[in-house]
DNA sequence: ATGAAAGCGCTAACAA
DNA sequence: TTGTTAGCGCTTTCAT
């Protein structure tokens, strides 16, 4: 198995094998109408160069290309995770992946990109940016679509989680540790998730009669900054809530850095969750407290859904919906219970053990 | 300026024009041979029609696609900085580009997207992974290819941090903080720039008369859990270096839990510095002292090297190193300063303060 | 089961 | 300045 440096074509092979080009992309394409033997030629022939189909020319002839397409803005932490678990969920496919990622600040593809992809790719995974009114330009593509997240106005089918079943476990949570004042940061309402995110911490108010003030929410835009300003927000009121439910992962770890800047500490002055349960929510000290989203899942069911596309199978249902999980890690505590440092946890030099 | 669902052709805006395909092709493409009546009048259908060329069909006649090819392992935060800084370098050219992913248990592309890559984009950026044998298949392509850091064998342009540099800046901040006996955490030894952050490490060590114990350098392979174990290590020694230099800050990230988890806190008890500067650097807390890649600039400079390369232009050298800087931030402090707790800065509740 | 012809949309090379 | 002729590498359609 020789790797020629210019791979060679198909002709090449047909010539060698003393076929035609036809016959040559039928055996390789695994379509009827040849011979078994010829086949079997055809296929050592090949290997035996090295070649590789072309899949522009592929392409360009009406065929596919293999290749699908994700529109993604990389920057975000948990839109970079969803992006691996696309290219993990492809790999065991016979496609590859090509991704474009889209800048924080247009945050609508050049035309000239989509209509790229378009030309290039035989389906394409839009993993939602915050604007997405670019998508209509799309919508009129023979090109099979798939979002993650849900848009505004769009009708393309859909994965997405469980968001407000995920955002009420997080308040249940921090109502079961006593918590009664909650303030919400909220996320970037132009996401489907960050009203759902919402509108669950809104009924979970009113369900377990939690304080209301219209205070407790403040706007943090799913941005680190933004988290940050939203704690320093929460943290000035009259009466200060006793735990903080950031929209997302990003804004809780802002938030953090606000409350330790106001000289309070997580958990003991103040419970923090998050969510989306991205890498570093593990990272920061203490642990973040966060409700997971299947990424992994949300992935595969994005893949699945587009290689069926693809095949020419519509999907059964328009949206695709998974459930999210919530993780209890150290940012989340009983209300008022006194404890032990958390970084002297396990010390052997300081002795400090505290009761309740 | 009506925008068409099927982008039209080439040839329908010659037909419209009454201009032959070639001469719409001209106009189109800046190229002379055209008058300026009739470059003006296609111009004007063209936008009127909402063309857009055709880059499959572009580059599969020879022509060029205005795509470059990005290969890099996205997990990586570091990585994906870069991939970003050369998203918005190619923002202000004229050129598109298009990421491959590649896993990380296979750090080497199949060999089909180097051939889909090779056959569709006009030039190729690869972030070096830690293996990076799979460059030499690459070698022979006809297509400009620029690296960033690195690899063993391979002789293609390159654009490299001042890894060397910035770790002896590194090292020398935590001696003029008095620390004498400092930890190193090494990186994938794969990696030039991991080889450059150890040599550094060495020649500090004699040049400024550290405590030089070969089990002062433990491997921690740039991972988070790499760091954990190897700080685990550190700390286990008969006399506990009194700081710790990891070759990047996820690395630190994971060095930082362990100091905790045994009991010891940052930078009180030991001072911690890390490398690349990536965005949870200053997430996590303590803030990580680290040195700063100038991953914008390295974006920007390999985008130019590219560029340049598809015009023709071999670059004048062959690699282009780039200065680092060293960031200061809360994780390392002189040795055995008595100092307030840095959770309770600013605090009006409690006063506490230590001594060593 | 096989092959020939035509063409995808475009651009080089050549001609007029 | 303009147009014509090929042809990139492949796949479709229509023969045979």
């Amino acid at each position: 198995m020789s790797t020629n440096k210019r791979s060679s074509t198909l002709s090449e092979i047909a010539k060698i094998a003393e076929v035609s080009v036809m016959t040559a992309s039928r055996a390789l394409n695994n379509q009827p109408g040849v011979s078994e033997e010829k086949r079997a030629e055809i296929l050592r022939i090949a290997e035996d160069m090295g070649y590789v189909a072309n899949r522009v020319a592929q392409r360009l002839s009406g065929g596919k290309s293999r290749v699908i397409g994700v529109i993604a803005q990389l920057h975000t932490l948990y839109t970079s995770d969803l992006v691996l678990g696309i290219g993990s969920a492809l790999r065991s496919s016979k496609y590859e992946m090509l991704v474009y990622s889209l800048s924080d600040t247009d945050s609508q593809p050049p035309q000239a990109i989509v209509s790229l992809l378009r030309q290039f790719v035989d389906g394409i995974i839009v993993i939602l940016p915050f604007q997405s009114d670019y998508l209509i330009s799309l919508s009129d593509a023979d090109l099979p679509i798939v979002t993650i997240d849900e848009g505004s106005h769009d009708n393309f089918p859909k994965i997405v989680a469980d968001n407000y079943q995920g955002a009420r476990l997080a308040i249940q949570h921090l109502a079961d540790l006593g918590h009664r004042r909650i303030g919400f940061i909220s996320g970037n309402n132009q996401l489907a998730s960050a009203r759902d995110r919402e509108r669950a911490f809104r009924d979970m108010q009113a369900q377990l009669g939690l304080d209301d003030d219209p205070e407790l929410v403040v706007n943090g835009n799913f941005l680190q900054q933004g988290g940050f300003n939203a704690a320093k927000e929460l943290l000035k009121l009259p009466v200060r809530p006793t735990a903080i439910f950031a929209a997302n992962d990003i804004s809780a770890a802002g938030a953090m850095s606000a409350i330790r800047d106001g000289g309070l500490t997580v958990p003991e002055d103040i419970s923090l969750v998050g969510f989306d349960d991205v890498a570093v929510a593990s990272q920061i000290y203490p642990a973040l407290t966060t409700v997971k989203q299947p990424s992994a899942q949300m992935a595969r069911a994005a893949v699945n859904t587009i290689v069926a596309m693809i095949a020419g199978i519509e999907p059964a249902t328009a949206v695709i919906m998974l459930p999210t999980e919530l993780v209890v890690r150290d940012s989340s505590r009983p209300m008022g219970e006194v404890v032990e440092m958390p970084f002297s946890k396990g010390s052997r030099k300081k002795s400090t053990t505290t009761v309740a």
